[in-house]
DNA sequence: CCCTGTCTTCAGAAATTTCTGAACATTCGC
DNA sequence: GCGAATGTTCAGAAATTTCTGAAGACAGGG
């Protein structure tokens, strides 16, 4: 049985990571927080006590986390506090969300396509649209796929 | 025949959305710059008068894109300068990159795993162990399988 | 060897991001 | 409705990132 301080700084080592891959640091920590809890749900004020931040920086770090769809709230009959846990599909729907960022930098690229005659600059762009388009079109078979797999091998 | 400007604000446009998805300021202009240049190859000097900025900021720009593998060296004859383009292959470099963020990110979360007893956070763990592991093993695949793709039908 | 053109490094300035804490809003039980 | 518990907002402080400019390193021609 593995100790509660180890817990934490795996924790915290997950957050580190999760930050060096572009997360902004409150919501990696706050979303590390869940992925190692062994409570059903946390509430903003066990947040705030187990990482140690204001209840402001909570509030931001939850918004900020529910949006991109980690952590879903749900109602605990008997408690005044809003309860969150972490969503069982949490990592492939932030793989499938991904999607918002590449859909823009894909409308930045059919602009340039537009703004730039026959060349050099127009053959790039094009090599660039259809790779991102690729891959928006590829991923949600990627993510079925994971998941039938997944389902045929249930248990280690 | 569309305007120089209108092909600079469609560069920095695409350059903006890029930071957006997390890559820095100078590094995205300098890519967007390569991208939507008509010339075989850009100099620092060039970077620096097409950007604005100092020779230091397109230094540090260049050693992040080049150690990123979007652009390459290449050697001019006749010219002192280094000489720089983009690689053909650059977007498709960079999505399998992205594994070096992943393996990052799973090794935390090995760590993770071992680090807490059977439960509820030992079973998120693994969960998002597995589909980290899915990810980098399919995208190789998925790469190849959009260069293929782009050869059977090789101009629009 | 020196000189010139080119690139890199790095300390500090500037800009940006992130966090806090206190005031305010909201909700629910009574 | 009132009061207590909980959550949110926001202005400013603190920390971090990013950019610059000047000094220095390096390479090649003469």
């Amino acid at each position: 049985m593995t100790g509660e301080t180890e817990r934490r700084e795996a924790a915290e080592q997950l957050a580190l990571t999760l930050v060096g891959a572009g997360m902004q640091r409150m919501g990696a920590r706050a979303i590390a927080a869940f992925l190692f809890s062994e409570e059903e749900s946390l509430t903003a004020g066990d947040l705030a006590q187990e990482l140690g931040v204001s209840a402001g920086s909570v509030s931001g770090a939850i918004k900020m986390v529910a949006q991109m769809g980690l952590i879903e709230r749900i109602y605990v009959a008997g408690s005044r506090r809003e309860h969150f846990r972490m969503r069982d599909n949490a990592w492939t729907t932030l793989y499938s969300r991904q999607h918002s960022v590449v859909t823009d930098v894909l409308d930045a690229v059919e602009k340039g396509v537009g703004a730039v005659g026959p060349g050099r600059a127009h053959d790039r762009l094009e090599y660039m649209r259809d790779f991102y388009t690729f891959l928006i079109n590829e991923a949600p078979m990627l993510v079925e796929r994971f998941e039938q797999q997944r389902r045929g091998e249930p248990r280690s």
